[in-house]
DNA sequence: TTGTACGCGTTATCAA
DNA sequence: TTGATAACGCGTACAA
């Protein structure tokens, strides 16, 4: 006796009381009279590799069974196969109290994606909480349990991130974003969207159309810019400057006496950007009620989005509406094309033009 | 030559193209001269523990610093057998498309409270969706993975449920539930929030009430019972069977003409549970309108729980709120002390009552 | 105070 | 067809 005892589970601490230690792949084995690695071998199933006898499948597929084996994510990721598991990591909380701005819809195209593939999900509970991820680089790193990433919220950190795309970990971020080169995202089409929008308008009659836009660099800003501009193009319609209005402060300087010296020059359309605020539209449709006009009858407006919560009684806004559910399902499906090592799917989600109630025929020219 | 070289990385597919891989402790171990092991000691920063020479710390430090170095989480995690990780499983959708039983206040709870433990959530995507769960019982034992798991949903098997519960594995069920013997819930304290309603009747002045509910045994329903009568007996009041109205169609049964004779009996209020459907409340709301009463004036309502939602806009009942968002955090606290070791935490959670707009003092008696 | 050795659970290779 | 075996990166008991 006294022979050295083989050392207690090193690196572990204790179990703790009542607690069954999940059953491992060696104990599967056992109990199925085999090695751990011919249950490897089964559990993996693969198409190619080494035949496994029909008898001994069964005997480790049953024993497997009844003991409920499960296998250990991180393990298996250590061993650089697979997890099927997808991170979710936002830099807001994931479920916000105030429906703001709610991931909600998101979350649905992302579930029901995800189920749909066979992956399940990891939620790191973000930053802002304070909760596992309050410190410092680290709390980036976690997602690295995962497959692959999702990354939702405008303050994610670039550096952390670009870490994770030159590791050649799958990232993929939700809202198109050029930051960290080489970051995969899916996004909402604006400029296509906000093209349709002015097409609409034009088919309507209007020849002249301002853009209400506020005054950040935003991609989301621009290209709904863009899509403007290209709109004006495609239906012939005199583009340039002067169709575009821009203001750090539209409530202040979105006037009624401006709105009228427009509609004095012939334009007969406003169309405001959509923002996380809604200020242009709200400057809009407040600049549009002092000046008296009766919409759309004196003058068409539009919103190159959908209306914030609180402006959700009023008219529905000729504009679209953006397909977060389809934006979530399509972040998915360009995860798990990363994960599989394919080429990174279409990241532009159409968005669904919505005719509204505030848009028709532009009035009369009155006078000679 | 010809020595079997050493296999290259066995136990890993090949790095994708372009894919750089991140320091490891051995490496910051060679670049500041040390072992791996000091690495570790040096990193873990423990009070307890081997002391490190300030000197070396400082070089481990600042080479790890300089090398980029994050540790990796699967093999953290595998070595310290423990995931930090905790599992949510629902039998329906998690983020239902149908707004009707949406999780999300439980979410915002959950949620809140991992992250305030420095936990991560796995959502397992459920079995109705089709998804990773699709398969047969073994759909469940995918919650093995995390190191506790939060059950959301009436349609949990019981079979395969007692087989975690059984193997030690912990196990929290939102909502009270029996069925599998020794399985943990938290649940909303329906006893009680029924006793303050009915307290807040009689303190109002009511002297006779009438429960209304449905023909089910769900603990919720004989919870709620249970509270009515103990407030009945708490006032002083009298209880017994004939102040519980019972119906498997409370629409069919509940009609105006009972209501009157009740009235004509002296009762002053009415009580309806909550369920699902509303149905007790529902019809309850309809025979005091087609008895032409005026509540709160001829008679008070109150109802043990929440309006369903196309009721919202109606007068606000009497009754108490659910506080789903802090059940979703009593769940997961009582998860994480399950984790730990630790005895189940309180699975009770106090609902807030609601003084509301359809109670008030009872008629004054005419006649003599 | 630091280094050595081992094991966590898994996958993949190779020899039997 | 199956069983050893190495290795993934990290934490820790123990020896130096």
């Amino acid at each position: 006796m006294e022979e050295p005892r083989k050392r207690a589970r090193p690196g572990r601490s204790p179990a703790p009381a009542g607690r069954t230690a999940r059953p491992r792949q060696a104990e599967v084995a056992r109990h199925a009279g085999v090695s751990q690695a011919t249950v490897s071998l089964v559990l993996a199933d693969k198409r190619e590799g080494p035949a496994i006898s029909e008898e001994t499948r069964q005997r480790v597929l049953e024993a497997a069974r009844s003991l409920g084996y499960v296998p250990d994510p991180a393990a298996r990721r250590l061993a650089a196969a697979r997890n099927n598991l997808l991170g979710v990591f936002s830099f807001t909380a994931t479920f916000p109290t105030e429906v703001q701005h709610s991931y909600y819809p998101f979350l649905v195209g992302v579930e029901r994606e995800a189920a749909e593939r066979g992956y399940d999900l990891v939620l790191f509970t973000g930053s802002s909480t304070g909760g596992a991820g309050a410190a410092g680089p680290e709390a980036l790193g976690r997602v690295r349990l995962a497959d692959g990433c999702l990354f939702l919220g405008r303050h994610a950190p670039v550096q952390e991130l670009a870490r994770l795309v030159a590791d050649g970990f799958p990232v993929v971020h939700l809202g198109r974003r050029d930051d960290p080169e080489g970051l995969h995202w899916v996004g909402a089409d604006y400029v296509s969207a906000a093209h349709e929008v002015v097409g609409h308008l034009a088919a309507l009659g209007h020849r002249r159309m301002v853009l209400i836009r506020e005054d950040d660099e935003a991609p989301a800003s621009t290209d709904r810019e863009h899509g403007f501009l290209k709109g004006l193009e495609t239906a012939g319609l005199p583009g340039g400057p002067e169709t575009v209005f821009r203001s750090a402060d539209p409530a202040r300087d979105l006037t009624p006496e401006r709105l009228r010296g427009w509609l004095a020059d012939g334009v007969t359309a406003f169309v405001a950007e959509e923002t996380d605020t809604g200020a242009a539209w709200r400057a809009l449709l407040r600049a549009a009620a002092d000046a008296g006009l009766d919409c759309p009858r004196d003058a068409s407006l539009a919103l190159l989005g959908s209306p914030p919560a609180d402006l959700a009684d009023g008219p529905e806004p000729t504009g679209f509406d953006i397909p977060r559910t389809r934006l979530g399902a399509a972040a998915v499906r360009m995860l798990a094309a990363l994960v599989a090592g394919e080429e990174a799917t279409e990241p532009l989600v159409a968005c669904a033009f919505r005719p509204g109630a505030t848009s028709g025929p532009p009035p009369a020219v009155h006078g000679h």
